[in-house]
DNA sequence: GAAAGAATAT
DNA sequence: GATATTCTTT
């Protein structure tokens, strides 16, 4: 076997002493997969079980570290975008392996011809991995000579007993020769004393390695309306500029175990769909006006420019909050700006912070004096800071921030909020409703309606994901059920509190992730975009 | 080295 | 398409 030997550091030494006296010899797995990230999650499954002989090559750092760092010696993983190079290291050194699991959804080739080589021209064992489970598929694999089949994720359980297909196929093969000896080597296999005693050891172990080794899949976090709206308000309390980085909005957000990655990776959905809008909102102002986009004076490269007569959208011109979100970030000031326009609402009415604090008829939002769209168009008195479109208030801005130098310059009311419209409506349902909506009656925006209780009851901060005792197979919803009894907390990677509820059909019972984010900007709730 | 942002994987 | 993860840049 060409095994690098290299001398890492150890961290696990009692993994090490566990798969040398329990499989001296080890399952020798030829593992190949064009993604290293699920190279590395089955590295990890397999030092899980104690299989050992492992090494890598093309440079699969990462998985190296995993298998070597584990005290794991000599095996071959290849992560790669070339599965001829696998299969050229398997001709050169077919004795080296037990077995080979392979992916069968290859980018540069087809997996099952893979497959078909190596299980059946080469007569190797071979488990095929894949992230399709129809039976169809399914059928495929075995037609080219998989042994198994494990779809993705692999799971632990799966691996366990790959070993068995080796053992198989070398009983066949020593019934073929007509030795007819069964062999038991313990040192080859382990033997089922040795399985159940692995076994037991591996329950004891299981929480904990579970954490240390496998921790494969994080629980998926859903970002609910509430949690969202948390995100835009911790937005709107930056400003929306450079400072509306992750790690502020992290802190601002203040939800105990959100990630600085979950918010960041929310944040760049959340800018690309403002992009998106501030396309397409470019692209219906240029064919309304018959603006040639190739034209340099025609491009409407700058809300500034936007004539006041078009979609009601005025100049709403702020130098200062188009040089905050930067480049890419044009259409978020103007969000904000919509957003501030908003709240001069609440400016307008005293009180209606407090009425948006929830209350019995509507928990969340409260209820809404009617507010005539003059109101809507007559106090230009932006805010940078001031708008609110919901209950949460955060202290620094609870009242009276009306400091001229921190108004946008030259902000002129518009009649319809450019980005709500343009969001709501790419998003789909309801979109003209709310457009219209929005645009007579800037406060209904803001609910209240029935349907809105209702949803907020089912709608709230989630998370779901795959996973079972180990963390893979079972599905997780956790759930806060309003946000009157919110305080700020959940907890990611574990189970839902609400398990009675959600059995009764009483949670987020959205279909898919979109159903979530159209129900985020739906004009059931307040659109928060 | 940390964080942000982009790109990519699941 | 939503979110997580990884890669690249700052």
């Amino acid at each position: 076997m060409s095994g690098n030997d290299q001398d890492h550091a150890n961290p696990n030494p009692d993994l090490e002493n566990n798969a040398k006296t329990e499989f001296p010899e080890g399952l020798r797995v030829l593992a190949v997969d064009d993604n290293v990230v699920c190279l590395k999650l089955i590295v990890t499954l397999l030092i899980k079980c104690r299989y050992k002989g492992w090494n890598t090559n093309n440079g699969v750092n990462e998985v190296e570290k995993v298998a070597c760092g584990c005290g794991l010696q000599m095996a071959f993983v290849t992560a790669t975008t070339k599965p001829t190079e696998a299969l050229e290291m398997l001709r050169k050194n077919k004795e080296s392996y037990d077995l080979v699991i392979t992916d069968v959804e290859m980018l540069d080739m087809d997996g099952f011809q893979l497959l078909q080589i190596i299980g059946i021209e080469m007569d190797v064992p071979v488990i095929m991995i894949s992230a399709n489970d129809n039976m169809e598929s399914v059928m495929k694999g075995v037609r080219h000579g998989a042994l198994d089949y494990l779809v993705k994720p692999v799971r632990i359980e799966e691996l366990k007993n790959i070993w068995q297909h080796v053992v198989r196929k070398k009983l066949l093969e020593q019934a073929k020769s007509g030795t007819g000896k069964v062999t038991t080597d313990q040192n080859s296999m382990p033997s089922k004393k040795q399985r159940d005693k692995e076994k037991e050891k591996e329950e004891e172990t299981k929480a904990q390695s579970d954490e240390e080794l496998s921790a494969p899949k994080k629980h998926r976090l859903v970002w609910s309306k509430e949690l969202h709206n948390k995100f835009v308000d911790a937005l709107e309390q930056l400003g929306g500029g450079s400072k509306a980085v992750p790690k502020k909005i992290l802190e601002v957000m203040n939800v105990p175990g959100l990630s600085r990655e979950n918010v960041a990776s929310h944040l760049q959905k959340f800018r690309n769909l403002l992009k998106k809008d501030s396309k397409k909102t470019e692209m219906n102002l240029e064919s309304e006006n018959n603006i040639d986009p190739s034209q340099p004076n025609g491009h409407i490269s700058d809300l500034t420019t936007l004539p006041s007569n078009n979609l009601g959208l005025n100049n709403i011109g702020n130098p200062g909050m188009e040089a905050l979100f930067g480049s890419q970030n044009q259409t978020f000031s103007s969000y904000l700006a919509n957003r501030r326009l908003v709240h001069q609402n609440s400016l307008l009415l005293p009180h209606v912070a407090d009425q948006v604090r929830p209350n019995m008829q509507n928990p969340v939002f409260g209820n809404f004096p009617p507010n005539p769209i003059s109101t809507w168009n007559s106090f230009p008195r932006p805010e940078l800071n001031g708008m609110r479109l919901h209950s949460y208030v955060p202290p620094s801005f609870s009242a009276g921030q009306t400091d001229p130098s921190t108004m946008p310059v030259g902000l002129v009311p518009y009649s319809r909020p450019p980005g709500t419209f343009n969001l709501v409506q790419m998003l789909g349902d309801g979109s003209t409703q709310l457009s219209q909506i929005s645009q007579h009656c800037p406060l209904a925006m803001l609910g209240p309606s029935s349907s809105q209780g209702q949803n907020e009851r089912r709608n709230l901060v989630s998370f779901n994901g795959r996973g079972e005792t180990s963390g893979f197979a079972f599905e997780i919803r956790g759930q806060i059920t309003d946000e009157s009894t919110w305080n700020g907390q959940f907890v990611q990677n574990q189970p839902s509190e609400n398990t009675e509820r959600e059995r009764n059909g009483n949670y987020n019972n959205c279909s898919s992730p979109d159903d979530d984010l159209s129900a985020m900007f739906s004009s059931n709730g307040p659109p928060r975009l």
